[in-house]
DNA sequence: CTGAAAGCGCTTACAG
DNA sequence: CTGAAAGCGCTTACAG
């Protein structure tokens, strides 16, 4: 039913290799023959067959994204749709299109992972994440298939090409700026510690209490899930103790959504009772009442980075793992106060 | 490289042929073989050719996802994470794939969607949008490829398969709420008049004031963006207005978190002076404050249905086109007040 | 129940 | 500068 190259081949009187040629605009062939050939095509409204030429020459032009499992979760977080948005401007203007995991399970999605690499439907892979202990990325690696992790690898970060924040130094940067804003009962509610991400920004905190001589606190650092619920269910916990801390490094700007929400309903008011740094700095940071202290991770160059890294070596065989950092920046609003140094 | 069924088919002392059936589960073949050549498979790590399945057999396992033009922008609203939450669920479900459109003008847009067509890189689509005039839907309509349309086409629904609200109703209700609380004066803020959603609920709103005889005027119904820029911008038209509104129907929950945040810049409270009601029903709606009354429209089923549409379309060749209503409900919160009826 | 052969629609050495 | 032929890795009538 189509029209296919041999069509164009009979009507142009060449034979179908000359119209292959044609289409990738060789320079073997002569002006004239690719005139006709090319009036040819538009007179049947040819259009190349993507399928056949992928199996003739192994390449497809496209990109394969692994989500984290539980999508379904993970698209509440609007951290997704911002680093899509980079991810798709990038394959855009590289012209490579986009392919999507859909699984939820781990273990449905590294079946999709397997069936995307072996079955040659990707010319390489984004990570949308980086987790301790990943099947997928051991896989890729064993594979030696073209991919890149948005987020820090656990483990051989060297070896790996990732785009991530220096996520380390941006949760000191948080921390620090509660203690010098004169607190001391800081806590830090972050996501699952199987994220590399919180695990670093949990580090970053850690340094920044302990450089300014303040104990650590095992009961004032919670982990929840990465969305409101689990702002909500830290908040209880944390009220609950005898001591209550002043100051929140929030991991996440939607937990810190639930953070305020429950904090408000519970007639604690921020910042005068509690102050509250976040991450993410994405829309609703802005939005929120009181407007959240939020670091900015610029979400959307880290999917951006990562299709320019992918298609690098994509199309550098033996190029060597490259690691990019986009830098971060603190946004304040009013969230924050600075209260007085008390026993020090 | 790779390990083919050839390979396969050698060491299990078999024709490819024979593996092919096996993989397909095909009864002709005998348990013994079919044994034999699993733990063939398993032996080499096997994995098919999907590119060369596809090509032989003329499927592809995947759906196509046409976005908005300007999807850099469209990735801002919820409205886009939470549909595409719908039909990853609803592919996975059903072992699809999902590919993405990443182009940003409508011209490539159409570009990428003839070359998924034509290029038989997937089996059918669906169009995250329904506007005016659109070449992507009259071209995909006469290729007979399989579609499905979120949103009412403009033209010839009843022959094209699409999943919707009933959006004339929404409108309806969502106006006739605000008659009914006493307003006379009430304005509507909708999106782009290409898109047959902003139609639809425009409509709607018009048959209800219509009907409680209240008189149309021009200057209160406004068009701008789906994003909060939108919102704002359309509130500084209507307080311009020597008569002022004292209630909104806002066509898109961001819209009217603009709206919310520029009346409250300018000292206007809601809904003390001004009451809103608005569509969608995000997270947004819920967490502003005032929190929104909203139109909950199910995004996600939306999504999730149009998958279903699309693989029964995809499967039974000559189906009749579909058409699903995906219900609607009003979430009453806090933007509304009941004012005194004035002159009636 | 199984195999040999043709075909899906391209690309790409190899010849000339 | 152009063509004939083999090949990419499958599937599927057609035989037997």
């Amino acid at each position: 039913m189509g029209v296919t190259i041999k069509d164009v081949a009979n009507l142009a009187n060449v034979a179908p290799s000359t119209v292959s040629r044609v289409i990738a605009d060789s320079s073997r062939i002569s002006e004239k023959t690719k005139q006709r050939v090319r009036s040819a095509m538009k007179e049947l409204g040819y259009h190349p067959n993507i399928i056949a030429r992928s199996l003739a020459n192994q390449t497809t032009e496209a990109v394969g994204l692994v989500m984290p499992s539980s999508a379904d979760k993970v698209f509440q977080n609007p951290f997704f749709p911002e680093v899509l948005r980079g991810i798709s401007t990038g394959a855009h203007e590289n012209k490579r299109a986009i392919y999507m995991s859909t699984g939820e399970t781990e273990e449905e999605i590294f079946a999709e992972v397997v069936q995307m690499v072996q079955g040659r439907r990707v010319d390489g892979l984004i990570l949308l994440y980086s987790k301790v202990d990943d099947q997928v990325l051991s896989y890729l690696q064993e594979q030696s298939v073209p991919f890149v992790v948005i987020g820090k690898p656990f483990k051989h970060s060297e070896s790996i090409t990732f785009v991530d924040n220096d996520n380390f130094k941006a949760g000191k940067e948080a921390t620090e700026y509660l203690i010098e804003s004169g607190h001391e009962r800081i806590a830090f509610i972050g996501g699952s510690l199987q994220l590399v991400v919180t695990i670093d920004r949990l580090t970053g905190y850690d340094k920044a209490i302990q450089k300014a001589n303040i104990p650590y606190r095992d009961e004032y650092v919670i982990h929840e899930e990465f969305l409101q619920k689990g702002g909500k269910e830290a908040v209880c916990e944390l009220l609950s103790l005898k001591e209550r801390p002043t100051a929140l490094v929030v991991a996440d700007d939607l937990m810190a959504l639930g953070v305020l929400n429950t904090l408000d309903e519970m007639g604690i008011s921020v910042p005068e009772d509690i102050s509250i740094v976040s991450f993410n700095n994405v829309l609703i940071a802005e939005m929120a009442r009181p407007a959240l202290t939020s670091i900015d991770i610029n979400i959307f160059e880290l999917g951006y980075q990562a299709v320019r890294c992918l298609i690098k070596q994509i199309e550098t065989p033996y190029a060597v793992a490259e690691q990019v950092r986009v830098p971060h920046k603190m946004i304040k609003r009013q969230s924050c106060k600075t209260i007085q140094m008390t026993k020090r």
